[in-house]
DNA sequence: GATGCGTGGCG
DNA sequence: TCGCCAAGCAT
């Protein structure tokens, strides 16, 4: 869950996760479906999937590999959740690169090359200072200890070089440098793309919902029915799913990672649907693994079309 | 190696 | 208001 996560949106979302699946075992044997329900609305969807495949493995191999290799060899566990959870859960002196470590190290080291083009550098100085005899004897704490001084002391911006027990030895701090590091790429600017989805509930307050195919962006997730998103707005309505009383209500805004979408909202009431996907009681979607995006284009909908 | 993949908070 | 950023991974 915290991978790209921060604590604060997870906590919730782990809390209710590790009730409703206790351990690997409960994991393996709930449906994706049901693990896609209970991380709705946490993003970066793959990851639930690849949990739900992990858990599976694992109990399929009979309990968790214990070194390295085999952790990374997982689904969703790459070399900083494999050296996390060799570290952390196993004592293995492994050091996780995550964020955190890139902005420690780059500084440290004084790296001015840009991320990510020097990740392969900064991991090996991680895994250099992970040599010191104190790191080796206390792999959790060292990983965590990295972790802290970034999140705390170490920032973004504004570090708190005073208050840093490695300061004598950054170079980044003795050229005066170390809130510009890590220097990165520029991102190349986000383009927008226009779409429409449409809110439509019969006579019983059943509201038609669809399921978006299993891979790719929102894989798995369930959305309200709409058009395909493209580089420039027109007027969807003849893409409606069916005929209906159409009613515009207004306009979403979601920006993902790499695009911006803006959703023209549109709802009507029917005796019958016809069309297809699949009926949900309108009140109680909090049970569907809605992504925010579709959570926001309900809310617009249902101020002029209440469920 | 570059790109695709969510979401919410903060300066 | 808006760009940046967060305990990255898969392809």
């Amino acid at each position: 869950m915290l991978q790209q996560t921060t604590v604060v949106a997870v906590v919730p979302y782990y809390e209710k996760f590790l009730i409703r699946f206790p351990d690997v075992a409960a994991l393996a044997a709930a449906s994706v479906e049901a693990v896609m329900q209970a991380w709705a609305g946490l993003g970066y969807y793959a990851r639930a999937r690849n949990l739900h495949a992990c858990a599976q493995a694992v109990v399929a191999r009979g309990g968790f590999p214990r070194d390295i290799d085999g952790l990374r060899s997982l689904p969703g566990i790459g070399p900083y959740t494999a050296a996390a959870i060799a570290a952390i859960a196993f004592g293995v002196p492994a050091v996780p690169v995550d964020g955190n470590v890139e902005r420690v190290m780059s500084r440290v080291c004084g790296i001015t090359d840009p991320l990510p083009v020097f990740k392969p550098a900064i991991a090996a100085a991680a895994r250099q200072a992970g040599i010191d005899p104190a790191a080796q004897a206390r792999p959790s704490d060292f990983a965590q200890a990295l972790f802290d001084l970034g999140a705390g002391i170490c920032t973004p911006t504004k570090p708190n070089c005073l208050l840093c027990p490695w300061q004598g030895d950054c170079v980044a701090h003795r050229l005066g440098i170390a809130a510009e590091l890590p220097r990165k790429l520029a991102k190349a600017k986000r383009p927008v793309r226009y779409g429409a989805v449409f809110w439509l509930i019969d006579a019983n307050g059943q509201a038609l919902l669809r399921k978006r195919k299993p891979s790719g962006l929102l894989g798995g997730m369930t959305e309200l029915p709409g058009t395909e998103w493209r580089g420039d707005p027109w007027n969807a309505l003849a893409e409606a799913p069916m005929a209906a009383p159409w009613r515009a209500a207004g306009q979403v805004v979601h920006v993902f990672t790499h695009f911006e979408l803006r959703l023209e909202v549109y709802a009507a009431q029917v005796e019958v649907i016809v069309a297809d996907g699949f009926r949900v009681d309108a009140a109680g979607l909090a049970d569907a693994a809605l992504p925010s995006v579709m959570r926001k284009c309900v809310a617009v909908a249902t101020r002029i079309l209440p469920s």
